[in-house]
DNA sequence: ACCTGATTCAAACAAGTGTTTCAATCATAC
DNA sequence: GTATGATTGAAACACTTGTTTGAATCAGGT
């Protein structure tokens, strides 16, 4: 009933997880994987069907465990009606870090894996991400829509695709131990961005005509 | 002395570059690249080295047009003093998809590109991009902070790097047609996350406390 | 004990990779 | 024209890749 050694599949997904976020889907070789995870090579095929079919494994698996503590924590911030800027983006950058029961190391390295994600525009990963992406990303636009109701929707839905860029970017990029402190400088950062005044048309003109001089 | 056809160099440059940033670097094969450019395969080797050196070449070529025509916009931003932070954030967004004489797509092509060295965390190509990168932001930094004298220098530094991430991800996936209109929300965008006064001490504790009881 | 299906293993496979080689061709200066 | 160096061409090289195969081993039920 209660193994104490992990599965053959499990080892697999920790190890390859590893490595693709390491070095990218192409680098990592299933040798590699398999040799690491101390498994035999035709354990991927056996277990997932292919590599790619192991990628899709991978995703799936984190992608659905961070939608889940978005949501919960979204959830939570909507009780207050109507809710507060920051609690809505505090749900959707804080569980990005810390979603893994593992700690930092394995959040940062997902989010490494959706960055190759997204630089790989036209995958089926690439496409699957946005899909799973797609409902979680309407749910935190509605609710920013009514934590400011004056805003415009579309805009909203721009801006948040900026958050979700800097978002991951730093993630990726930033050192473990600072994880913590960024995602609160980048709420901050997004809310004065989102409460922002749009300029009227004759500030755009002025401005417009100013760089022409340059 | 000057020839009409393009040379066999440059055509391996536009097509691998083309090539690169829609497959990526390892998806991309030589005999690819070299079937499409109309150039014999052993040309990449004997004009760059090596695949490797191709890649860089490619890099180089664009990002040097890059830092130059951020730099020459960020003199005419800091010919007034202090800056406007809205001039400093434009010299730095707007030539990111307008710098290569060939129109949006070019450059589009290049943020996909640059997206993906991001991805590539440990390889020589980031490590060579963020070394080409750092003065360029270091000189934006500085001009940020001339403008937002109140501001501290080194969250600063941490803030564009917010902007970074929100515009290579943002313009690598958005339609070509609204690169220019999306260049100038991130402007305002970030020029409110810039300008937005950091919380005291004890808001930040209010917060804290507030997330725990959920 | 025996059967049955699931899993592991070593070995091979077919295909594709970047790179090298060396002869053929081209441009240019004498 | 001819010699010289730069460029192109077709072919081969050495190697790695993901996947498949078929036998060996394991676990669980009867």
């Amino acid at each position: 009933m209660f193994q104490l050694s992990v599965s053959t599949r499990d080892r697999i997904l920790d190890t390859a997880e590893r490595l693709f976020a390491e070095q990218g889907f192409h680098v990592a070789t299933l040798r590699q994987i398999t040799q690491e995870a101390a498994v035999n090579l035709a354990a991927v095929n056996y277990h997932f069907g292919s590599k790619q079919a192991l990628m899709r494994a991978i995703f799936k698996r984190r992608l659905d465990a961070l939608n889940t503590a978005r949501m919960e924590r979204l959830d939570a911030a909507l009780r207050i009606d109507p809710p507060e800027l920051e609690d809505v983006l505090d749900a959707f950058v804080q569980p990005a870090l810390a979603f893994t029961r593992g700690g930092d190391a394995e959040g940062q390295r997902f989010m490494q894996l959706l960055l190759r994600a997204f630089a790989d525009r036209d995958t089926d990963l690439h496409q699957a991400m946005r899909l799973e992406y797609a409902h979680v990303m309407r749910r935190f636009a509605d609710a920013i829509g009514h934590a400011l109701p004056d805003a415009d929707p579309e805009r909203l839905r721009q801006q948040l695709d900026f958050i979700v860029g800097a978002l991951t970017l730093t993630m990726a990029e930033s050192a473990l131990k600072d994880t913590r402190i960024i995602a609160g400088e980048l709420v901050r950062f997004a809310a004065a961005g989102l409460r922002a005044p749009i300029p009227t048309d004759a500030e755009q003109e002025a401005r417009f005509s100013l760089e022409a001089r340059s």
